[in-house]
DNA sequence: GTCTATACCTGGATAGAC
DNA sequence: GTCTATCCAGGTATAGAC
Protein backbone atom coordinates (compact mmCIF):
# COMPACT_ATOMS: atom_id res chain seq x y z
CA UNK A 1 0.00 0.00 0.00
CA UNK A 2 2.78 2.69 0.94
CA UNK A 3 2.71 4.44 -2.17
CA UNK A 4 6.71 4.10 -3.77
CA UNK A 5 8.15 6.88 -5.44
CA UNK A 6 8.48 4.63 -8.87
CA UNK A 7 5.10 3.67 -8.32
CA UNK A 8 3.60 7.27 -7.97
CA UNK A 9 5.59 8.35 -10.88
CA UNK A 10 4.16 5.51 -13.28
CA UNK A 11 0.55 6.31 -12.12
CA UNK A 12 1.69 10.06 -13.12
CA UNK A 13 3.08 9.41 -16.08
CA UNK A 14 0.47 7.23 -17.23
CA UNK A 15 -2.33 9.50 -16.48
CA UNK A 16 -0.65 12.75 -18.93
CA UNK A 17 0.03 10.23 -21.89
CA UNK A 18 -3.67 8.39 -21.38
CA UNK A 19 -5.00 11.79 -21.10
CA UNK A 20 -2.47 13.61 -24.49
CA UNK A 21 -2.59 10.47 -26.63
CA UNK A 22 -5.24 8.08 -25.09
CA UNK A 23 -5.25 4.99 -23.37
CA UNK A 24 -5.21 2.13 -26.21
CA UNK A 25 -2.61 3.61 -28.05
CA UNK A 26 0.05 4.35 -25.05
CA UNK A 27 2.25 1.69 -24.33
CA UNK A 28 4.47 0.27 -21.50
CA UNK A 29 7.29 1.10 -23.89
CA UNK A 30 5.89 4.59 -23.94
CA UNK A 31 5.33 5.27 -20.19
CA UNK A 32 8.45 3.19 -19.21
CA UNK A 33 10.34 5.97 -21.12
CA UNK A 34 9.13 8.85 -19.38
CA UNK A 35 9.40 7.51 -16.04
CA UNK A 36 13.21 6.24 -17.04
CA UNK A 37 12.64 2.72 -16.16
CA UNK A 38 12.68 -0.44 -17.99
CA UNK A 39 10.05 -1.96 -18.92
CA UNK A 40 10.67 -5.38 -17.21
CA UNK A 41 10.23 -3.42 -13.82
CA UNK A 42 6.69 -2.34 -14.98
CA UNK A 43 5.08 -5.61 -14.00
CA UNK A 44 6.88 -5.56 -10.00
CA UNK A 45 4.45 -2.38 -9.72
CA UNK A 46 1.52 -3.12 -11.83
CA UNK A 47 0.93 -6.69 -13.27
CA UNK A 48 -1.72 -5.36 -16.01
CA UNK A 49 -2.02 -2.64 -18.23
CA UNK A 50 -6.01 -2.44 -16.41
CA UNK A 51 -4.20 -1.94 -13.29
CA UNK A 52 -2.52 0.96 -14.07
CA UNK A 53 -5.87 2.40 -15.41
CA UNK A 54 -7.35 1.74 -12.30
CA UNK A 55 -5.41 3.64 -10.69
CA UNK A 56 -4.94 6.11 -12.96
CA UNK A 57 -8.91 6.63 -12.58
CA UNK A 58 -8.46 6.39 -8.61
CA UNK A 59 -5.84 9.25 -8.80
CA UNK A 60 -8.22 11.19 -10.71
CA UNK A 61 -11.09 10.88 -8.66
CA UNK A 62 -9.12 11.74 -5.27
CA UNK A 63 -7.56 14.96 -7.43
CA UNK A 64 -11.33 16.16 -8.55
CA UNK A 65 -12.77 15.38 -5.14
CA UNK A 66 -10.35 17.25 -3.57
CA UNK A 67 -10.66 20.32 -5.45
CA UNK A 68 -14.88 20.63 -5.45
CA UNK A 69 -14.56 19.89 -1.86
CA UNK A 70 -11.80 22.86 -1.25
CA UNK A 71 -14.01 25.02 -2.99
CA UNK A 72 -16.90 24.12 -0.62
CA UNK A 73 -15.07 23.94 2.83
CA UNK A 74 -13.71 27.75 1.66
CA UNK A 75 -17.26 29.39 2.25
CA UNK A 76 -17.80 29.61 -1.47
CA UNK A 77 -22.04 30.13 -1.75
CA UNK A 78 -23.08 27.00 -3.41
CA UNK A 79 -23.89 29.60 -7.11
CA UNK A 80 -20.35 30.47 -6.72
CA UNK A 81 -19.32 26.55 -6.20
CA UNK A 82 -21.07 26.43 -9.31
CA UNK A 83 -19.10 29.06 -11.05
CA UNK A 84 -15.98 27.68 -10.12
CA UNK A 85 -16.59 24.44 -11.57
CA UNK A 86 -17.77 26.44 -14.81
CA UNK A 87 -14.29 28.08 -14.33
CA UNK A 88 -12.14 25.06 -14.92
CA UNK A 89 -12.79 25.52 -18.31
CA UNK A 90 -10.93 28.33 -18.43
CA UNK A 91 -8.41 27.37 -16.18
CA UNK A 92 -7.19 24.40 -18.05
CA UNK A 93 -8.23 26.18 -21.40
CA UNK A 94 -4.87 24.98 -23.29
CA UNK A 95 -4.99 21.58 -22.64
CA UNK A 96 -8.82 21.43 -23.43
CA UNK A 97 -8.19 22.69 -26.38
CA UNK A 98 -4.57 20.18 -27.47
CA UNK A 99 -6.80 16.85 -25.91
CA UNK A 100 -10.19 17.72 -25.00
CA UNK A 101 -12.06 16.99 -21.43
CA UNK A 102 -9.40 14.34 -19.44
CA UNK A 103 -12.81 12.90 -18.63
CA UNK A 104 -15.03 13.02 -21.53
CA UNK A 105 -12.97 11.93 -24.02
CA UNK A 106 -11.32 8.67 -21.30
CA UNK A 107 -14.99 7.77 -20.72
CA UNK A 108 -15.64 8.15 -24.44
CA UNK A 109 -12.33 5.76 -25.66
CA UNK A 110 -13.09 2.85 -22.41
CA UNK A 111 -17.30 2.89 -23.61
CA UNK A 112 -16.45 1.90 -27.74
CA UNK A 113 -13.86 -0.39 -26.28
CA UNK A 114 -16.65 -1.87 -23.72
CA UNK A 115 -13.72 -1.76 -21.43
CA UNK A 116 -13.68 -3.09 -17.33
CA UNK A 117 -12.49 0.53 -16.68
CA UNK A 118 -16.02 1.66 -18.31
CA UNK A 119 -17.69 2.48 -15.40
CA UNK A 120 -14.38 3.33 -12.81
CA UNK A 121 -14.74 6.37 -16.02
CA UNK A 122 -18.26 6.61 -15.56
CA UNK A 123 -17.70 7.26 -11.48
CA UNK A 124 -16.11 10.54 -12.71
CA UNK A 125 -18.58 11.94 -14.31
CA UNK A 126 -21.25 10.53 -11.29
CA UNK A 127 -18.62 12.57 -8.92
CA UNK A 128 -19.30 15.66 -10.62
CA UNK A 129 -23.15 15.04 -11.43
CA UNK A 130 -23.40 14.57 -7.59
CA UNK A 131 -21.69 17.47 -6.66
CA UNK A 132 -23.43 19.77 -8.73
CA UNK A 133 -26.93 18.17 -7.50
CA UNK A 134 -26.25 19.16 -4.11
CA UNK A 135 -24.89 22.86 -5.05
CA UNK A 136 -28.43 23.50 -6.70
CA UNK A 137 -29.88 22.02 -4.11
CA UNK A 138 -28.61 24.18 -1.46
CA UNK A 139 -29.53 26.90 -3.92
CA UNK A 140 -33.66 25.95 -3.32
CA UNK A 141 -33.75 23.65 -6.42
CA UNK A 142 -34.79 20.78 -4.91
CA UNK A 143 -37.09 19.25 -7.41
CA UNK A 144 -34.56 19.99 -10.79
CA UNK A 145 -31.41 19.89 -9.13
CA UNK A 146 -30.44 16.65 -10.79
CA UNK A 147 -31.40 17.74 -14.21
CA UNK A 148 -29.95 21.40 -14.05
CA UNK A 149 -26.51 19.37 -12.77
CA UNK A 150 -26.60 16.58 -16.07
CA UNK A 151 -27.62 20.23 -18.03
CA UNK A 152 -24.35 22.25 -17.18
CA UNK A 153 -22.34 18.50 -17.11
CA UNK A 154 -23.63 18.62 -20.54
CA UNK A 155 -22.62 22.10 -21.76
CA UNK A 156 -19.34 21.81 -20.61
CA UNK A 157 -18.88 18.71 -22.42
CA UNK A 158 -19.94 20.23 -25.58
CA UNK A 159 -17.85 23.35 -25.02
CA UNK A 160 -14.38 21.31 -24.58
CA UNK A 161 -15.25 19.17 -27.40
CA UNK A 162 -15.50 21.97 -30.22
CA UNK A 163 -12.84 23.86 -28.64
CA UNK A 164 -10.50 20.79 -29.13
CA UNK A 165 -11.70 20.95 -32.64
CA UNK A 166 -11.43 24.86 -32.81
CA UNK A 167 -8.52 25.65 -30.76
CA UNK A 168 -7.74 29.05 -32.00
CA UNK A 169 -11.11 30.45 -31.74
CA UNK A 170 -12.21 32.40 -28.46
CA UNK A 171 -15.00 30.36 -28.72
CA UNK A 172 -14.43 28.50 -24.87
CA UNK A 173 -14.29 32.22 -23.48
CA UNK A 174 -17.71 32.71 -25.12
CA UNK A 175 -19.74 29.77 -23.79
CA UNK A 176 -17.97 30.00 -20.25
CA UNK A 177 -19.62 33.53 -20.54
CA UNK A 178 -22.90 31.95 -21.56
CA UNK A 179 -23.09 29.46 -19.24
CA UNK A 180 -22.70 32.12 -16.59
CA UNK A 181 -25.01 33.71 -17.47
CA UNK A 182 -27.60 31.23 -17.32
CA UNK A 183 -26.28 30.37 -13.43
CA UNK A 184 -27.25 33.66 -13.08
CA UNK A 185 -31.08 33.51 -14.74
CA UNK A 186 -31.71 30.07 -12.48
CA UNK A 187 -30.58 31.96 -9.26
CA UNK A 188 -32.74 34.88 -10.61
CA UNK A 189 -35.36 32.21 -11.50
CA UNK A 190 -35.29 31.09 -8.04
CA UNK A 191 -36.10 34.76 -6.76
CA UNK A 192 -38.88 35.16 -9.20
CA UNK A 193 -40.62 32.13 -8.38
CA UNK A 194 -40.49 32.70 -4.67
CA UNK A 195 -42.57 36.33 -5.44
CA UNK A 196 -44.71 34.70 -7.88
CA UNK A 197 -46.30 32.02 -5.66
CA UNK B 1 -12.24 5.04 -59.93
CA UNK B 2 -15.44 2.64 -60.67
CA UNK B 3 -16.69 1.85 -56.74
CA UNK B 4 -16.35 -1.85 -56.97
CA UNK B 5 -18.69 -4.00 -54.98
CA UNK B 6 -16.13 -4.86 -52.37
CA UNK B 7 -14.40 -1.61 -51.86
CA UNK B 8 -17.91 -0.28 -51.43
CA UNK B 9 -18.59 -2.88 -48.28
CA UNK B 10 -14.98 -1.96 -47.13
CA UNK B 11 -15.59 1.28 -46.75
CA UNK B 12 -19.38 0.68 -45.07
CA UNK B 13 -17.98 -2.26 -42.58
CA UNK B 14 -14.84 0.12 -41.89
CA UNK B 15 -17.19 2.92 -41.09
CA UNK B 16 -19.30 1.13 -38.49
CA UNK B 17 -16.69 -0.46 -36.99
CA UNK B 18 -14.93 2.57 -36.47
CA UNK B 19 -17.73 4.47 -34.95
CA UNK B 20 -18.42 1.30 -32.44
CA UNK B 21 -15.05 0.37 -31.37
CA UNK B 22 -12.65 3.22 -32.67
CA UNK B 23 -10.45 3.87 -35.41
CA UNK B 24 -6.95 2.43 -33.31
CA UNK B 25 -8.40 -0.52 -32.11
CA UNK B 26 -10.32 -1.95 -35.29
CA UNK B 27 -7.63 -4.33 -36.83
CA UNK B 28 -8.21 -5.30 -40.75
CA UNK B 29 -8.90 -8.83 -39.45
CA UNK B 30 -11.94 -7.12 -38.17
CA UNK B 31 -13.17 -5.34 -40.99
CA UNK B 32 -12.20 -8.48 -43.08
CA UNK B 33 -14.43 -11.20 -41.06
CA UNK B 34 -17.34 -8.84 -40.93
CA UNK B 35 -17.01 -8.17 -45.21
CA UNK B 36 -16.31 -11.86 -45.62
CA UNK B 37 -13.25 -11.25 -47.94
CA UNK B 38 -9.03 -12.71 -46.58
CA UNK B 39 -7.12 -9.93 -45.20
CA UNK B 40 -4.16 -9.97 -48.27
CA UNK B 41 -7.33 -9.56 -50.46
CA UNK B 42 -8.01 -5.91 -48.70
CA UNK B 43 -4.64 -4.22 -49.74
CA UNK B 44 -5.53 -4.25 -53.35
CA UNK B 45 -8.11 -2.25 -52.13
CA UNK B 46 -6.58 -0.03 -50.31
CA UNK B 47 -3.23 0.63 -49.50
CA UNK B 48 -2.62 1.20 -45.94
CA UNK B 49 -5.17 1.64 -42.93
CA UNK B 50 -5.57 5.81 -43.20
CA UNK B 51 -6.33 5.11 -46.87
CA UNK B 52 -9.58 3.47 -45.31
CA UNK B 53 -9.88 6.17 -43.16
CA UNK B 54 -9.50 8.68 -45.52
CA UNK B 55 -12.86 6.85 -47.47
CA UNK B 56 -14.42 6.16 -44.24
CA UNK B 57 -14.34 10.44 -43.65
CA UNK B 58 -15.31 11.32 -47.09
CA UNK B 59 -18.29 8.76 -47.13
CA UNK B 60 -19.31 10.27 -43.85
CA UNK B 61 -19.04 13.99 -45.60
CA UNK B 62 -20.68 12.99 -48.13
CA UNK B 63 -24.08 11.35 -46.40
CA UNK B 64 -24.32 14.21 -43.84
CA UNK B 65 -23.99 16.60 -46.83
CA UNK B 66 -26.99 15.21 -48.78
CA UNK B 67 -28.80 14.55 -45.54
CA UNK B 68 -28.89 18.18 -44.73
CA UNK B 69 -29.02 19.31 -47.99
CA UNK B 70 -32.14 17.33 -48.32
CA UNK B 71 -33.55 19.27 -45.77
CA UNK B 72 -32.72 22.49 -47.29
CA UNK B 73 -34.11 21.67 -50.62
CA UNK B 74 -37.64 20.57 -49.47
CA UNK B 75 -38.77 23.69 -48.69
CA UNK B 76 -38.37 23.45 -44.66
CA UNK B 77 -37.89 26.76 -43.22
CA UNK B 78 -34.48 27.87 -41.95
CA UNK B 79 -35.92 27.63 -38.64
CA UNK B 80 -37.22 23.89 -39.33
CA UNK B 81 -34.40 22.98 -40.83
CA UNK B 82 -31.79 23.63 -36.97
CA UNK B 83 -34.87 21.61 -35.74
CA UNK B 84 -34.03 18.98 -37.96
CA UNK B 85 -30.59 19.28 -37.13
CA UNK B 86 -32.07 19.26 -33.55
CA UNK B 87 -33.32 16.09 -33.82
CA UNK B 88 -30.89 13.98 -35.24
CA UNK B 89 -29.52 13.19 -31.60
CA UNK B 90 -33.11 11.40 -31.12
CA UNK B 91 -33.40 10.21 -34.51
CA UNK B 92 -29.93 8.34 -33.91
CA UNK B 93 -30.39 7.96 -30.18
CA UNK B 94 -30.07 4.82 -29.89
CA UNK B 95 -26.36 4.10 -31.45
CA UNK B 96 -25.81 7.65 -29.18
CA UNK B 97 -26.59 5.84 -26.39
CA UNK B 98 -23.96 3.25 -26.98
CA UNK B 99 -21.71 4.77 -28.81
CA UNK B 100 -21.79 8.50 -28.71
CA UNK B 101 -21.44 11.14 -31.65
CA UNK B 102 -19.95 9.62 -34.67
CA UNK B 103 -18.02 13.22 -35.29
CA UNK B 104 -17.34 14.11 -31.90
CA UNK B 105 -15.44 10.54 -30.90
CA UNK B 106 -13.46 9.95 -34.12
CA UNK B 107 -12.62 13.70 -33.81
CA UNK B 108 -10.95 13.18 -30.23
CA UNK B 109 -9.90 10.01 -30.90
CA UNK B 110 -7.98 11.47 -33.89
CA UNK B 111 -6.84 14.70 -32.38
CA UNK B 112 -5.24 12.63 -29.30
CA UNK B 113 -3.21 10.55 -32.00
CA UNK B 114 -1.99 13.53 -34.37
CA UNK B 115 -3.17 11.70 -36.79
CA UNK B 116 -3.34 12.74 -40.58
CA UNK B 117 -6.95 12.14 -40.66
CA UNK B 118 -7.54 14.67 -37.49
CA UNK B 119 -8.30 17.77 -40.67
CA UNK B 120 -10.33 15.40 -42.11
CA UNK B 121 -12.64 14.88 -39.43
CA UNK B 122 -13.08 18.47 -38.27
CA UNK B 123 -14.43 18.65 -42.02
CA UNK B 124 -17.05 17.20 -40.89
CA UNK B 125 -17.59 19.45 -38.25
CA UNK B 126 -16.96 22.05 -40.16
CA UNK B 127 -19.70 20.94 -42.21
CA UNK B 128 -22.36 21.20 -39.49
CA UNK B 129 -21.17 24.54 -38.70
CA UNK B 130 -21.55 26.04 -42.06
CA UNK B 131 -25.15 24.99 -42.72
CA UNK B 132 -25.86 26.05 -39.37
CA UNK B 133 -24.57 28.85 -39.90
CA UNK B 134 -26.43 29.52 -43.12
CA UNK B 135 -29.56 28.95 -41.52
CA UNK B 136 -29.18 31.61 -39.34
CA UNK B 137 -28.20 33.90 -41.46
CA UNK B 138 -31.01 33.24 -43.26
CA UNK B 139 -33.14 33.58 -40.56
CA UNK B 140 -32.14 37.34 -40.58
CA UNK B 141 -29.25 36.34 -37.74
CA UNK B 142 -26.71 37.79 -39.86
CA UNK B 143 -24.15 39.48 -37.33
CA UNK B 144 -23.81 36.49 -34.85
CA UNK B 145 -25.28 33.41 -37.23
CA UNK B 146 -21.41 31.70 -36.94
CA UNK B 147 -21.67 32.11 -32.97
CA UNK B 148 -25.03 30.65 -32.77
CA UNK B 149 -24.28 27.42 -34.79
CA UNK B 150 -21.40 26.85 -32.86
CA UNK B 151 -23.48 27.00 -29.95
CA UNK B 152 -26.42 24.67 -30.88
CA UNK B 153 -23.41 22.34 -32.33
CA UNK B 154 -21.62 22.58 -28.79
CA UNK B 155 -24.87 21.47 -26.99
CA UNK B 156 -25.42 18.81 -29.29
CA UNK B 157 -22.25 17.43 -28.41
CA UNK B 158 -22.63 17.50 -24.70
CA UNK B 159 -26.39 16.35 -25.34
CA UNK B 160 -24.53 12.96 -26.88
CA UNK B 161 -21.72 12.53 -24.92
CA UNK B 162 -23.51 12.62 -21.66
CA UNK B 163 -26.66 10.03 -23.26
CA UNK B 164 -23.78 7.81 -23.67
CA UNK B 165 -22.49 7.90 -20.07
CA UNK B 166 -25.91 7.78 -19.08
CA UNK B 167 -27.85 5.51 -21.52
CA UNK B 168 -30.57 4.82 -19.50
CA UNK B 169 -31.85 7.97 -18.77
CA UNK B 170 -34.36 10.32 -20.54
CA UNK B 171 -31.41 12.75 -20.42
CA UNK B 172 -31.54 13.20 -24.24
CA UNK B 173 -35.14 13.44 -24.96
CA UNK B 174 -35.47 16.62 -21.66
CA UNK B 175 -31.99 18.36 -23.59
CA UNK B 176 -33.72 17.91 -27.33
CA UNK B 177 -36.73 19.70 -25.96
CA UNK B 178 -34.72 22.40 -24.25
CA UNK B 179 -32.82 23.10 -27.64
CA UNK B 180 -35.61 23.56 -29.49
CA UNK B 181 -37.02 25.94 -26.61
CA UNK B 182 -33.65 27.97 -26.97
CA UNK B 183 -34.43 28.34 -31.06
CA UNK B 184 -38.10 29.59 -30.49
CA UNK B 185 -36.61 32.00 -28.14
CA UNK B 186 -34.01 32.94 -30.73
CA UNK B 187 -36.59 33.03 -33.46
CA UNK B 188 -38.47 35.60 -31.35
CA UNK B 189 -35.41 37.51 -30.03
CA UNK B 190 -34.77 38.59 -33.68
CA UNK B 191 -38.69 39.61 -33.59
CA UNK B 192 -38.34 41.24 -30.17
CA UNK B 193 -35.03 43.27 -31.41
CA UNK B 194 -37.46 44.80 -34.74
CA UNK B 195 -39.82 46.01 -32.69
CA UNK B 196 -37.49 47.67 -29.95
CA UNK B 197 -35.11 48.79 -31.92
C1' DG C 1 -9.82 -9.71 -57.91
C1' DT C 2 -9.16 -12.92 -54.60
C1' DC C 3 -6.59 -16.22 -52.15
C1' DT C 4 -2.56 -18.34 -49.03
C1' DA C 5 1.70 -17.83 -47.05
C1' DT C 6 4.75 -15.26 -44.84
C1' DA C 7 7.89 -11.38 -43.27
C1' DC C 8 8.35 -8.06 -39.89
C1' DC C 9 7.30 -5.34 -35.97
C1' DT C 10 5.28 -3.97 -31.68
C1' DG C 11 2.81 -4.84 -27.56
C1' DG C 12 1.69 -7.24 -23.30
C1' DA C 13 3.53 -10.34 -20.21
C1' DT C 14 6.99 -13.77 -17.83
C1' DA C 15 11.55 -15.66 -15.91
C1' DG C 16 15.31 -15.12 -13.61
C1' DA C 17 19.89 -12.65 -12.64
C1' DC C 18 21.45 -8.90 -9.86
C1' DG D 1 13.29 -3.08 -6.75
C1' DT D 2 15.38 -3.00 -10.97
C1' DC D 3 17.44 -5.04 -14.83
C1' DT D 4 18.01 -8.13 -19.37
C1' DA D 5 16.39 -11.70 -22.07
C1' DT D 6 12.75 -13.87 -23.98
C1' DC D 7 8.02 -15.68 -25.31
C1' DC D 8 3.89 -15.19 -27.69
C1' DA D 9 -0.12 -12.95 -29.78
C1' DG D 10 -1.72 -9.85 -32.92
C1' DG D 11 -1.09 -6.07 -36.16
C1' DT D 12 0.38 -4.05 -40.77
C1' DA D 13 2.04 -5.04 -44.98
C1' DT D 14 4.11 -7.83 -49.04
C1' DA D 15 4.77 -11.71 -52.50
C1' DG D 16 3.09 -14.55 -55.47
C1' DA D 17 -0.20 -18.42 -56.91
C1' DC D 18 -4.75 -18.87 -58.81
Amino acid sequence: MAASATREKIVTSADRLFYERGFEVTSFADVAEVVGISRGNFYYHFRTKDEILDAVIERRIKQRHDMLEGWVDSDQSPKQCIASFIGILLMNNKKIRSFGCPVGTLFSELAKLNHPGGPGARALFDLFRIWLRHRFEAMGRGADADALAMHILARSQGAATLANAYPDEPFLETEVAQMLAWLDAVAGQQKQTDKED
